[in-house]
DNA sequence: AGTTGTCAAGCTAGT
DNA sequence: ACTAGCTTGACAACT
């Protein structure tokens, strides 16, 4: 089980997701903000391996304006090196990484352009795993997307275009049950069409998981991952006292922690963190994960 | 130096 | 009709 964070740590005093305004574009400009975030990103993985957190969502931020049409710089090339040797890195020490491409990548959309947009979207994220030479067990996640007043069709349009997908893409794209819309049972059946793994957010399922236990859904996604996609990824979070619903932990709880990995100990996953204070609660949840073992 | 409105992209649900 | 919220943070223009 490898315990992680997403995006960013707020200890070591850098962000790898610095970015700036589209209007300020010029290619000096991403160039050193690439360059920055690149090397932000390599003292954040020297950080995590000396804390033992080997799962770590790198932001979408770190090339910006990646797909957007003004975006010509060859980032892959110029950072060949960078690339490559975070790559060995990562690999040396067995850590897992995923990216969390946001909410407008909808692939499911009515609107041929806003598909053609989030193709685009996911294709960066994965050149960019591609680039440090990661193997599948490198994920890029997203939601299903809208439901467009038909649920039903909107899952029809996901599978279709899923199926046109280039490997490239279908190599690394997973989906996750969400808060509202699409939930386990859903993304299961577009499992069923088009085999993509199912990455568990235990969270939204506690909040649109029509009340199925929470081991058994863990069971089901983790059945959807295949060898070559590696363990099961998931997303753990919960509620924040006293606050609306769906609205994220400040802190991580971690006698809810420890019960939820009791409960799922026969289970092999990864778990990612969507806690607000970051790195400070995975390192209490790690805590917790190495005294069961 | 500190404050604050705003940022490429879209949808849903609640007011 | 409008906007908070979504992995939210932080850029950049303004005091």
């Amino acid at each position: 089980m490898k315990i992680g964070y997403p995006c960013i740590n707020r200890s070591i005093g850098c962000t790898a997701n610095s970015t700036f305004r589209l209007a300020s574009y010029s290619e000096e400009r991403i160039a050193t903000v690439v360059k920055n975030n690149l090397s932000c990103l390599r003292k954040i993985l020297d950080f995590n391996l000396e804390k033992g957190f080997l799962f770590f969502r790198m932001s979408s931020d770190i090339v910006p304006f990646a797909s957007h049409p003004v975006c010509k710089f060859k980032w892959a090339s110029v950072f060949k090196k960078e690339l490559l040797e975070m790559g060995d890195f990562i690999k040396k020490n067995s850590m897992r990484i995923s990216m969390h491409p946001d909410q407008f990548v909808l692939l499911n959309s009515h609107d041929k352009d806003i598909v053609s947009r989030s193709v685009d979207e996911l294709k960066w994220h994965c050149r960019f795993l591609d680039s440090m030479r990661l193997d599948g067990s490198a994920k890029v996640q997203i939601h299903v997307g809208g439901a467009y007043g038909n649920k039903t069709e909107a899952i029809k349009r996901f599978i279709k275009i899923y199926k046109q997908l280039p490997k490239l893409i279908s190599k690394r794209l997973v989906i996750e049950n969400d808060d509202r819309l699409f939930n386990l049972s859903d993304c299961l059946s577009i499992h069923e069409e088009t085999g993509i793994p199912i990455i568990f957010d235990n969270f939204h399922h506690a909040c649109n998981g029509n009340g199925t236990s929470c081991s058994d859904a863990l069971k089901r996604a983790a059945s959807t991952w295949r060898e070559k996609d590696g363990a099961l990824m998931t997303d753990y979070s919960s509620q924040e006292p006293g606050e609306r619903k769906g609205k994220h932990a400040e802190h991580i709880d971690i006698k809810d922690f420890s019960e939820y990995l009791r409960l799922n100990s026969s289970i092999d996953f990864d778990i990612m963190l969507e806690i607000k204070d970051k790195e400070k609660s995975a390192a209490k949840a790690l805590a917790a994960a190495n005294k069961k073992l």
